[in-house]
This record gives C-alpha cells, sequence and structure tokens, in this order.
DNA sequence: GTCTATATGAGGATAGAC
DNA sequence: GTCTATCCTCATATAGAC
C-alpha cells in the first residue's frame, strides 16, 4: 500500500541501480545492506512461511532492527513478494545461460542433462530461497505473485522446449506424456533442496543420480553406451 | 497446554472409538463433526501454512463457529498436529497394504511400480493432506513433529527395502546411489500433488509416465520388453 | 454441543529523535 | 540510515448462556 512511500521510492532506485551495473565499481555504498536484509528474509521465509514471517526475525537476521527495513522497503509484502521473484528469476537465469553456452550440436538428451545440473547446482546454492519459493508458492496471497508467475511461465517453457525437442528427434520413449515427464522431473529436482544434506551425499552424488534417472527414464534408444563414463560429472563438456 | 483438558480428553476418547471399529456401526454420532473439522483444517493448512491458519477460516470451511472447535480438540496446535500427522499415516497404511497383498514372487521392480501407484493414489485422493504436509513439514515447531517424524521414518525405512531388494537383485543400475534415487523418486510424486490438474491431464497418464521413468529410470536390464503393455495400468497384477 | 462476548497478547507500521 | 516509543489491528482462548 502507499505507493508513493519515500521509503519504497529510494529502494527501487538503489535496487535498480545494483542490477543494471554489471561490475561497474565495487558492490556499491553499504547498500549491501538491502541484499543482507533480502537474504534473511529468504532465510525466515523458508522456515516459517508466508504468514509466520516476523520483520523482527528478520532484523534479527539480518543485524538492525525491525523499522530500518522500511528504509528498503515498502512493506513487508513488499519484501516477500522480492523473495519469492528473486528465487525464480535467478534460477531461470543460470540455466539459461548455461544452455546457451552448449555446443550447437549438443543432443536433446544431453541439454536436458546440463539443465539438469543447472537447475540442481543454483537450487542448492540458494537453497533459501529455493525452499521459501517451494514451501510457500501454493500461500501467498494472489496479488504478490503476478512477477513470480511470470518467471515460472517462462521457465517452463523452457523445459518443455528441451521436451520437444527430445520428442522430435524420437529419442522421448512413446508411453511418456511429455508434460507429466517434465513436471516429475523438476518435481524430483525441487524436492532435493528439501532433503539434500551435503554431510550425508555429495553433490556430485546427487548430482549424477539424478541425470543418470533422467537420462535412463527418458530417452529410447541407448546413445547411453558410450556415455556411459560420462554421466558421473558434467555433462557440458564433450558432445562429439 | 493444559492437558488435562475436558475437551481435549473427551474428543481423545472419540477419536480412539473411530480409528478401532472397522465397520461396526455406522460412523457414528454426529462425531463425524469431528471429521469434518479435521478435513477443513487441512484444508486451510494447505493453503495457508501453519502461521497463517486461522481457527475462524477452519471455522467456515467447516460450517459452524470457531469455539466449537475446542469441544473436539485441545487446542489449534493439538489439531494441527493431527491434520499432519493423518497425512502421513494414512499414505504409509496405504502403501503398506497394498505391497501386502501382491504375489509372493513379484519382482521388485514390479513392486516398486505397485509404490509408486498406492503412493501417488493417495496422495492425490487426500491433497489436501498431502499439500499441508509437504509445504508445512519445514515450518512446524518441532515438538508438533514427533508422530509425523516417526511416520516418515517408517515410511522411508519401507521404500528403503523395496530400492534394497532391487539392489540385491542386480537389477539397481550401478551408477545410481540407493538413498538418493529414492528420495529422487519420491520427491517426483510428492511434488505431484502441486501441479496435478484432473481436468487437464487424467490419473492414467500421470501414473503411467511416473511408473515408466522411474522403472526404466532405476532398472540395468531390461525385463521391460515383456512388460510394455503392462506398464499402462496397475501393476498389481500379473506377474508370472 | 454450539453459540456470543471478551480478556489478552503479538506483530505491522509510523513518528520522530539522533 | 538506524534507532526507541507507540498505536492499532486481529486472532487465540476462555467464560458462560442456551
Amino acid at each position: 500500500m502507499t505507493p508513493g512511500h519515500p521509503s519504497a521510492r529510494r529502494a527501487r532506485r538503489q535496487k535498480a541501480g545494483d542490477g543494471a551495473a554489471p561490475a561497474d565499481d565495487a558492490p556499491s555504498k553499504s547498500s549491501r545492506t538491502r541484499e543482507r536484509i533480502l537474504d534473511a528474509a529468504a532465510h525466515v521465509l523458508s522456515r516459517k512461511g508466508y504468514a509466520g514471517t516476523r520483520l523482527g526475525d528478520i532484523a534479527d537476521q539480518a543485524q538492525l532492527q525491525a523499522p530500518a527495513i522500511y528504509y528498503y522497503f515498502g512493506s513487508r509484502d513488499e519484501l516477500i513478494e522480492e523473495v519469492m521473484w528473486t528465487g525464480a528469476q535467478r534460477v531461470r537465469e543460470h540455466v539459461t545461460k548455461v544452455l546457451d553456452e552448449l555446443p550447437d550440436d549438443t543432443t536433446p538428451v544431453d541439454r536436458i542433462c546440463a539443465a539438469v545440473e543447472a537447475h540442481l547446482h543454483l537450487e542448492l546454492e540458494l537453497s533459501d530461497f529455493a525452499t521459501a519459493l517451494i514451501r510457500n508458492s501454493g500461500q501467498m496471497p494472489e496479488h504478490l505473485r503476478t512477477r513470480q508467475l511470470a518467471e515460472e511461465a517462462a521457465y517452463g517453457k523452457l523445459w518443455r522446449n528441451l521436451f520437444q525437442d527430445l520428442h522430435e528427434d524420437g529419442r522421448l520413449r512413446p508411453d511418456l506424456d511429455a508434460r507429466t515427464a517434465q513436471l516429475l522431473v523438476i518435481g524430483a529436482l525441487n524436492w532435493a533442496a528439501e532433503w539434500w544434506n551435503p554431510r550425508r551425499d555429495t553433490y556430485e552424488t546427487v548430482l549424477r543420480t539424478a541425470q543418470s534417472l533422467v537420462r535412463h527414464g527418458l530417452s529410447s534408444r541407448s546413445q547411453l553406451a558410450d556415455e556411459a563414463g560420462d554421466t558421473a560429472r558434467g555433462t557440458t563438456r564433450r558432445t562429439s
């Protein structure tokens, strides 16, 4: 509410600055405070949920007092909305970038495996944002979800294209429904943020298992033999 | 709080009665009100989260006034705890039952496919309980999670045994980590409650795709050819 | 068994000092 | 930029009528 709120306006200006400048000067002023608040909010949101997220808890985590938050964000809802959007946005940007950098002759299966790696990597990296998103998507008031839904639509389309390519290549096993398979795969990956414990399984193990499951689960003809030793680590490399 | 609370005691007695009697007499008195409240609580909890669940909303959904809830449950927390536990409990019971009824000579892969079917079926059936569980597991105060954690441990062990059998049969592809694969599979299934829309995909489509993905994703040697036409529907039948 | 009325407390948001 | 003090709203839980 109160759209003309002075602190909100100021905050928005700062944010635009951060986002636009690629690597101009240093992360700039002590306006890294904004980042601290955002990270803190993701942390609390993932653990307490939308309704349970107290400005006081966020402030504790960010090492300042609650009213200071209003200097950077117009309201509690505005802050939470940005957490949800940021998580979705960063994952999509990262996966997009990785796919763009793949050689043109990369096969559809390998592209999917690369996407699996990119998704998993960033999701586990940004686990507070990821779990905040996962747990609260269905619990947010609709009007706070517009940006997030746009992100997710775009991200869904990206995956849909990957599966489409696989299908057109005749490599998608015919008893699979493409859309359903895609949602099941993404679900398996998303869920990983809920259970992954770095002290129990290495990231490599999770990645290798996920990629193998996807590769063999999806594709009909096995171009699998010659990849056998390769699936262990990143698929971003050779494709010849 | 207030453990000796009269209404709580009364409520517990009624519940025990409901649970014990298999099909004795009718669902008994208007104490089906308790079920209505429980269902309503699952509905609200899944959409608003632990902290956002208001007794008033539950009351609206159950078609009574908020204070009436205290006749059946000792407190808000007690009610919520029971929702979380009920979801986990019913799924485990159902899957256990289905597995127990399988012929003794059922192969490990087929047993896993049967478990996939049972899990998916009950999860989509009880979607309010399922999504309540999924979204709020990480957001509940620890002291409300004891029963639920016990359920989940038992359920995890059940799946672990399924994968163990597959492994000992030499059918688990060697590049897979059993525990990780299991968590990824369950994750894919759990997530389905988040996106499944009966008006878009039939239950059959989801089930068939999930089973196929799991079967081909997990197993090394293909005993797949002779099952091809069978994976479409339940796997509970033939195994000869 | 279910209601109306109310005591009590927690948390978002603002004003204004520094 | 960040703090202290304060207002106001709203939800749990209880008391007690019907």
